[in-house]
DNA sequence: TCTTGCAATGTAAACGTTTACAATAAATTG
DNA sequence: CAATTTATTGTAAACGTTTACATTGCAAGA
């Protein structure tokens, strides 16, 4: 294969030359330019990113560690931090790490002996130095989905605390007041661990007793969902609406619902978390709180960008989490015998924004 | 940063000796080995891939061009390619052409650029010459959903034909004659040409004229179906059940039937295309044309490697399609009058089995 | 003890770019 | 037209590995 010494030869000027019609074609004169790209094509010379990323130390190329690209929501993600990236003219390596924290470290690891650039990353766990290492070489990189909003990292994400808290709020509003969780393991995720957080909290402010039975722990899968909520109804005195950590959750929670015999939302009112674009085309539409997935992949690697240009200032870019009411909630018991001795009373006030995210220390 | 030379002069070796350290480490004697990696922690060395791939010719990366992996099935394969080649020590580059043939030129180009060691391309279109390049200068690459099945080109795919045939014959079995289809552009996608080539060819069979008002033509997205089948039901013999070209679609179209007024699957029958998961979990459950998309990720990575091994033998690797019938297809009109002067004709028996994919030239 | 052979290590070139610096050519100025 | 400036091109070192080949060390056999 051709290179541009033999480029040069043909053309009869320097390697230098070579180079800079392809970087910097306008600092060579128009006729010299014409004639190295003549040669190039007699040469059919092909272009060496390699050579090139070895001898600049920049691949341009970034990394993105995602739990797993099979779901939507990160899929989305992906999306977004690949347009926004092709638009520079760079390149993105995948990496899934299918929520185990020592995958997470080898890849990152990988990644970096591959010389990207920078890396978004969505943890399955703060435990571990992994971005303790990245932090203090000062190594460009933003988190994806992540809920630490102090120190100096780079982070998008939203709050999970509240939106957990809104979800329930949405619930109890509606007159539940035997409300379950279907959560991911709070080991595999800490997102999974805030929003049930919010989910105590708001229990707690509107003096609704807490019941660990309620709560069901499994992997993010429509399939486990499905089974989730079938444990969970089989509890002497069972819920009346979930809460599930994410959409896929509540997706495979319709399912199990409906096989067990009960109408949607009559008999089970469900929110989700993520707003996943098939759950506005379920029926009923799921109600869930919103996380803007593919814009949160754009702005992770705007964010990156903007590091690895000037790696001084770290930016937190916090959503806001959203409520979207739709179809799959309503008020509980329509059509069967209302425990009407219940009656929400106002939250302490605090409650909804006293989100304590745990802090990378 | 410190390098293998680095870790050399502080060990008192040669820099052969820490590179074979570091790649074979059982050519070196024990206490040597100790010593190199004893020296390597303390100069906090990091191996550079990067310099590893420009010596080797190697990149131990591959590129995986789709068109967006946003959409469902593209996931699921990717998370297929992915999960074989970290078992194989590789990355994936991930390219998206958004349908677009120009994206896909470009993106090859850069990709090879980067020296990955081999390609997994759906191809958008097989009009240009970029397979022919790579097929002349014996560059490993598969083809991922292709129609093609000659030629000496490696490719898993589904026969998409037959699974048009397949999809309408149910459809007519089940006592309709007034089908419609929802297909993606056929600019943008020969797969939705044969599976469309296989309805057509499924009407004939049956003798149920064709009616190109029937045909309503979109993007691949759930909007689109949405709008689609609102088209489809306003012309003035509107259809029964529609067959589209993918599950996106598919659950668009139930969306917009739904929002029409209609029953399902009383008032419209559909069957969709690809089987993702969502499919299943939907009420009602929708009837579809399978396609394992993780597996077909999976064999299409293992086919490449086999050919970056040894680059001389291509493998077809074709599914035979497979219909799915779960609960969005029913008889048409029930509860409504029957068009009852139809009957289906048995249909001519090499219709099924006669798949003219194209050919590459 | 001397060979012989194998295991362990060293030497140095090669890989294909980029880029600081030097050299030359062209354009501008007085 | 000479002097100066500016634009264009050339020279050669550097980047961090790998690897073919050469060398050395060591153990076993005679």
């Amino acid at each position: 294969m051709s290179t541009i010494v033999d480029v040069a030869k043909l053309a009869g000027v320097s390697t230098a030359t070579v180079s800079r019609v392809i970087n910097s074609p306008h600092s060579v004169r128009e006729r010299t330019r014409e004639k190295v790209i003549r040669a190039m094509k007699i040469c059919n010379y092909k272009y060496n990113a390699l050579a090139r990323g070895f001898a600049t130390k920049q691949s341009n190329t970034i990394g993105l560690v995602i739990p797993a690209i099979s779901n939507p929501v990160f899929a989305e993600s992906a999306q977004g931090v690949q347009d926004y990236a092709a638009g520079r003219k760079v390149q993105v390596i995948l990496g899934n790490t299918h929520y185990q924290y020592e995958q997470e470290e080898s890849l990152v690891k990988t990644l970096r002996e591959k010389r990207v650039d920078g890396l978004i990353i969505t943890t399955t766990s703060l435990k571990g130095d992994v971005l303790k290492d990245l932090l203090e070489e000062g190594f460009p990189f933003v988190l994806l989905y992540s809920t630490v909003k102090s120190g100096p990292l780079s982070v998008v994400g939203v709050d999970n605390y509240r939106g957990g808290y809104l979800a329930t709020e949405h619930l109890v509003a509606l007159g539940h007041h035997r409300i379950g969780m279907i959560a991911g393991n709070f080991s595999i995720s800490d997102r999974s661990y805030h929003r049930w957080h919010g989910y105590r909290r708001c229990l707690r402010a509107y003096n609704i007793p807490y019941d660990k039975e309620l709560l069901a722990q499994t992997d993010y899968s429509m399939d486990s969902g499905r089974d989730a909520v079938k444990r969970l109804l089989g509890v002497k005195n069972p819920p009346t609406a979930v809460f599930c950590s994410n959409d896929l959750l509540a997706l495979g929670v319709m399912k199990g619902a409906r096989e067990s015999g009960l109408r949607l939302p009559q008999d089970l009112s469900i929110v989700g978390f993520d707003d996943i674009q098939t759950s506005s085309y379920v029926i009923p539409a799921l109600t869930t709180i919103r996380q803007p997935a593919y814009e949160m992949g754009r702005k992770a690697a705007e964010l990156l960008f903007q590091l690895m240009e000037s790696p001084a200032k770290p930016v937190q870019w916090m959503l806001r989490s959203e409520l979207i009411t739709r179809e799959s909630t309503t008020a509980p018991g329509i059509g069967k015998k209302l425990n009407s001795d219940f009656a929400p009373q106002k939250p302490s006030s605090v409650a909804l924004n006293n989100n304590d995210g745990e802090i990378l220390s």
